[in-house]
DNA sequence: TTGTACGCGTTATCAA
DNA sequence: TTGATAACGCGTACAA
């Protein structure tokens, strides 16, 4: 820095204003800052930054054991977001499903060790009180990625779970479906509820009294393909199904092929998320796409720009990605 | 850190010593520090460490577009060790489909701006003669996870991909499978070439002459699909097909029911890798597990063993995983 | 609007 | 085997 100095014939303190984009700097003193820095391919310790000021230019992102897609999605769009402001991105795992006392013991772990100018949450992270209290009192900026509980308590980015649910029941209704049927997510996920609710309610508006059939699954594949037995395990099974999420609606694929039931001629599906899953399966998955790497980016970026000081609350859009799992079907004479 | 030196009594460099581990420092001093840091909970700084040593406490690794599967664990593996060290993780995105001269831009532009003691490559940068080339003129330490070429160029964690194909098909050939197929992964990635050579040996040992029916792939879900219906498009379809990754062997499933040949009943499937896909379809696959998450710590940790002269190289072992997707048959009287 | 002096917490160098 | 002191490269506080 101090030859920065020397080349564009100021001080060590202005060209460190310049860096910053500290207020009063003059336009033509920028200008020689920055051409100096230029020839001189100068690059910024971030060690002796950190040491000297207050910021640590590094991001955290806590997951808690979510599916492999989804986190790659996150960690590239947060990636990203990092690159473009200079910043490292930290990646930790918590288990929360440790127990509460261990939860505590790894967060306060973290947080000790880990020097970091604020976090990403993701779920189900997002809504588990414990992890808020503790980043509350520690103090530290934090953004929430799809949280449900406690809207306002942190900034935020997310999209309408509920209404991209009842945007799927719409979709297969649009198609001529009147018999549904409806894998949902864990309790725990607070999203899953939502899209249960959007599905649900949506049908309801549609068809009112309609009954969905339902089944409860917890995300992964092999309790996607239970709830499709279990709905298919009927004699009069729905001619279309939504899947809280890809992996069940791939488990669920696997239950329709064991009953002989063609997908998608003789049953629909529609999965959620959009994830690798949708195009490892056959028929390709339709699915609602989340903008998953674009919720990441937007959140580091929000938690960069200069605290704002009432919690934010981004919404992102949703679309249904029409692929091959979803066929319309001619409406029987008696279907109200 | 004078905090403490004071409680334990000694001088602020004897504290430095002893949490570097330097050489000349009686138990007793060691002792007497090592309690006041346990009694005052104390963290060193890593700012001010990687601003006045030469260390930056921050290791790299380098992704270039591999599986999310295969991503997260390797990341697990690596993250582990770097807890346990110390040390900080930065994930790297290089895309070499970009261009060799993009490719360039890019990692001079990751060796300026990141500052490393190391990095992790992963395949199939491991086998990037531009990138190594580039690290090595750089001076930064580095180890390659499963590299292929210029063995001895660096240090290197693998499994035998060779003799694990083999095992594969040994497995098959005890199983009583006589005819065979094999789904080969793409050229650049020089494991596949391995495994390929590995599989095609062994049969060549067990049935000279004997011939196996191949198809190419490019590790993903829809080339695995494409080249199993190329496989089994002819009169006198493969008993048994080896598929160079699981994804491919995911696809491959598919195209076996749209032929309506039941996996395992009609046709036995084997992968590679035992990735999140082998139990996200049905039948679960049995696949040769390769401990991926096992090579990035144990690479991890060697990169971080204070730098021994000659390029060590180090084997871990692989093992099939037996699930559903491979039965028995009984042995026609006529096969030989 | 710009510059000066100091200190951040640690390691390196050298002396004891 | 231990200790004193000078850097490391930058931001903060304050003065000009």
């Amino acid at each position: 820095m101090s030859d920065v100095a020397r080349v564009a014939g100021v001080s060590i303190k202005s060209v460190s204003r310049v860096i910053n984009d500290e207020l009063p700097v003059s336009a033509k003193l920028r200008e020689k800052v920055k051409s100096a820095i230029a020839t001189l391919d100068y690059i910024p310790n971030p060690a002796a930054r950190s040491l000297a000021g207050t910021r640590t230019f590094v991001l955290g992102i806590l997951f808690d054991n979510p599916s492999p897609h989804y986190t790659i999605k996150i960690q590239k769009g947060a990636y990203k977001a990092c690159v473009e402001t200079g910043y490292h991105l930290r990646i930790d795992h918590i288990d929360s499903a440790l127990g509460k006392d261990f939860l505590i013991d790894q967060l306060s772990a973290l947080l000790r060790h880990s020097r970091t100018d604020g976090f990403v949450l993701t779920p189900p992270l997002t809504d588990n009180r414990l992890v808020l209290d503790h980043l509350d009192r520690s103090g530290l900026p934090y953004i929430r990625i799809a949280p449900v509980i406690d809207h306002g308590r942190s900034p935020e980015v997310r999209i309408d779970d509920t209404a991209a649910a009842a945007t799927a029941a719409q979709f297969l209704w649009d198609k001529g479906h009147r018999r549904f049927g409806l894998i949902n997510g864990p309790a725990a996920h607070g999203a899953a509820a939502n899209r249960r609710r959007g599905f649900l309610e949506r049908i309801d508006q549609l068809a009112p009294g309609a009954t969905v059939m339902e089944s409860n699954g917890d995300f992964s594949f092999a309790s996607g393909l239970a709830a499709g037995r279990d709905l298919l395990a009927t004699a009069k099974p729905p001619s279309a199904i939504f899947a809280a999420n890809d992996d069940m609606a791939a488990g669920l694929m696997v239950a329709c092929a064991e009953r002989g039931l063609q997908v998608p001629r003789a049953i629909s599906v529609i999965g959620f998320d959009d994830s690798w899953i949708a195009t490892s399966v056959w028929p390709y998955l339709t699915t609602v796409h989340q903008p998953i790497e674009d919720m990441a980016y937007t959140a580091v970026r929000q938690l960069l720009s200069r605290e704002v000081d009432e919690p934010s609350s981004i919404e992102l859009d949703y679309h249904i990605v029409e692929r091959d799992s979803v066929l319309p079907i001619v409406l029987p004479a008696s279907s109200a």
